[in-house]
DNA sequence: TACATACAC
DNA sequence: AATGGTGTATGTA
């Protein structure tokens, strides 16, 4: 066991290891290789699968600019090592005993005390169709469509066919594939039972995304009186097994799960035993310490593929070798980094779980397209963009006082223009105001974008400020031009009820199915939308468009895994509902 | 401050 | 027909 984690002078082999100095870089494999970072792709043929994948992507725009990415990282890593090189035994010494001191340090600071898990649904979205269509059970399948494939089920994975790859290569790499549309109002109904089950273990369970979480499971264990049979189990083993339990009767999914006494450690522990089961880590040092010896730095949250290239040019794969180098590293790399891979290596992570309602720093809408250099199109998009955006901020009841463009051009580059506003504002209008001019100044004659995307940042929260706006638009005397904030359409016509209506429900966000009447500009599920366009156009005195052309508000297309799209993964609307009591005070005031 | 990069999901 | 969207943190100049 080796249980060097006291050891606060260096070691003495750091100056004898001089195997890499000399080796310009070695990242592993070819350029669009496989990512089998993933359950159930061990054992799979790596090199015909990279092959594939390769064939598929070469000659392309995006394979050309992953080329470059890469020069640009072995550039990076060629620096990383000439630095290396200059440094001397004097500096790795003096480095040394710094490191030791904060080693030290954070040994004083580990906790052991906490039981955290990390819950993981297997292929949730790929378990969920088949959950519901047992057609697909045995068949390779993924979830997603022909441009990005969600998630995959474990009989697709054998072929290489995984998350975040394009649906076209999925269907390369396995002519059998079935790729299902995502249907996210299901998967977030689902979500919505198994977090049920999360919460009675603790209530301040963190979510991830729709099919991951972390648990403290601290207090629970603490008050769990169940008496249970004897077995091998330790009192958290029992539990977690419970839990998932519970999770299947209540929803016939399978989850694996991580215990660990840290997050970081819960994290990896819940990979180990997928699909269908869970791995306890027991809180004792030398347990810690041995599984995070043999360890791929890899496995660690926060240590990507371009930090592991790094990593691995310095001859370190192992959490062990990282912990060996932690002089090196800290005089390769700044001090949070630095700071970080120690903690990563002595198996340190997060003993309280992050504030689940820590406010957005910012909020942003992109959307990809078919690539153009046409001005109008783009401007276009540019204000749809502003408009959803603007949405999405009076929603969350917050204001910007910056907003930044982003553009992606045909080669995959990408560009970001930011601007500070005079003034907080959530207004679809300002904020267009501000983002035109910054495309105009990046379009070009000769350049096309494949991408657009308008971010909020610098937000304030405008609770107090609300009433102000919408008492201002309220007071209006009737007749006069009223624009809705979030819409824009105008709510002159309308009754103060009207009005009301109105805003509640462009303020609370529509649903899909939601039909906007082009009319009075209220909304209506589509049932309905006819007959009150009857009685509504007979009302109007103006010329009015026909029913077929109003505006049916649609969410975003919906992906998983990490692209879920717009509004996918919300908090729960705790805002919404001291908005809609506003309304609703209003609405009784008058 | 402005922008780019890395990362997670 | 052809490689995503949302958000955070960090490095750098």
């Amino acid at each position: 066991m080796n249980d060097d984690f006291d050891s606060d002078t260096g070691d003495d082999d750091l100056f004898s290891d001089d195997i890499n100095h000399d080796v310009p870089f070695h990242h592993a494999g070819t350029l669009m290789e496989l990512n089998d970072n993933k359950a159930g792709m061990a054992d799979l043929d790596k090199e015909k699968i990279s092959r594939i994948i390769e064939e598929a992507s070469k000659g392309s725009k995006f394979y050309d600019h992953k080329k470059k990415q890469q020069e640009r990282i072995d550039a990076k890593i060629a620096d990383l090592l000439r630095k290396k090189k200059a440094i001397t035994e004097e500096q790795l010494k003096n480095a040394s005993a710094k490191v030791g001191q904060i080693v030290r340090n954070l040994e004083k600071s580990r906790d052991l005390s906490r039981t955290f898990v990390h819950v993981d649904m297997d292929a949730f979205y790929a378990a969920v169709e088949m959950r519901d269509d047992p057609s697909l059970r045995d068949k390779p399948m993924a979830v997603g469509g022909p441009g990005m494939l969600a998630t995959s089920n474990y009989l697709a994975r054998r072929f290489g066919v995984r998350a975040a790859m394009p649906g076209f290569i999925g269907q390369k790499l396995c002519p059998d594939l079935i790729i299902v549309p995502p249907n996210f109002e299901k998967y977030r109904a689902v979500n919505a039972i198994f977090s049920e089950v999360f919460a009675k273990y603790d209530p301040n369970y963190s979510a991830m995304s729709l099919d991951e979480a972390y648990l403290d499971i601290t207090e629970f264990l603490r008050l769990d009186q169940n008496v249970r049979k004897p077995s091998d189990l330790s009192h958290a083993e029992e539990v977690v097994s419970d839990l998932r339990e519970e999770i299947f009767l209540a929803t016939q999914l399978t989850a694996s799960a991580g215990i660990a006494p840290n997050t970081l450690l819960a994290k990896v522990c819940s990979d180990i035993n997928k699909p269908n089961g869970q791995f306890y880590l027991r809180p004792e040092r030398p347990v810690v310490a041995e599984f995070v010896e043999k360890l791929s730095v890899r496995k660690a949250c926060g240590i990507g593929k371009v930090t592991e290239q790094m990593l691995n040019a310095l001859g370190i794969t192992t959490c062990a070798e990282m912990f060996e180098q932690r002089a090196l590293l800290s005089l390769l790399f700044s001090e949070i980094s630095a700071l970080s891979f120690l903690r990563v290596s002595m198996g340190l992570g997060s003993t309280f779980m992050g504030d689940s309602d820590a406010p957005a720093k910012s909020v942003s809408n992109e959307r990809t397209f078919k690539a153009t250099s046409d001005a109008d199109f783009l401007r276009d998009q540019c204000r749809r963009l502003c408009e959803e955006l603007s949405e999405d901020l009076v929603r969350k009841q917050l204001q910007a006082k910056s907003v930044t463009i982003k553009l992606k051009t045909d080669t995959f580059d990408v560009k970001t223009r930011v601007r500070n506003l005079p003034e907080a504002t959530w207004n679809a209008d300002v904020l267009c105001r501000h983002v035109v001019p910054m495309l105009e100044s990046e379009m070009a004659p000769k350049r096309a974008f494949r991408l657009m995307g308008v971010r909020a940042s610098n937000l304030c929260e405008k609770s107090a400020n609300q009433q102000s706006t919408l008492d201002a638009i309220l007071k209006q005397p009737s007749g006069t031009e009223r624009l809705c904030p979030v819409c824009s359409t105008s709510l002159a016509k309308l009754s103060l009820a009207l009005v009301n209506a109105h805003l509640d429900r462009c303020l609370s966000g529509s649903q899909q199915d939601d039909v906007q009447c082009p009319i009075c500009s209220g909304f209506f599920r589509r049932p309905e939308i006819e007959h009150h366009a009857a009685t509504c156009e007979g009302a109007a005195t103006s010329t009015t468009p026909s029913v077929k052309s109003a505006p049916i508000r649609k969410r975003g297309a919906a992906r998983e895994d990490g692209f879920v799209p717009r509004d996918e993964c919300q908090r729960k609307p705790k805002k919404q509902l001291t908005l809609s009591a506003f309304f609703d005070q209003r609405k009784s005031e008058s």
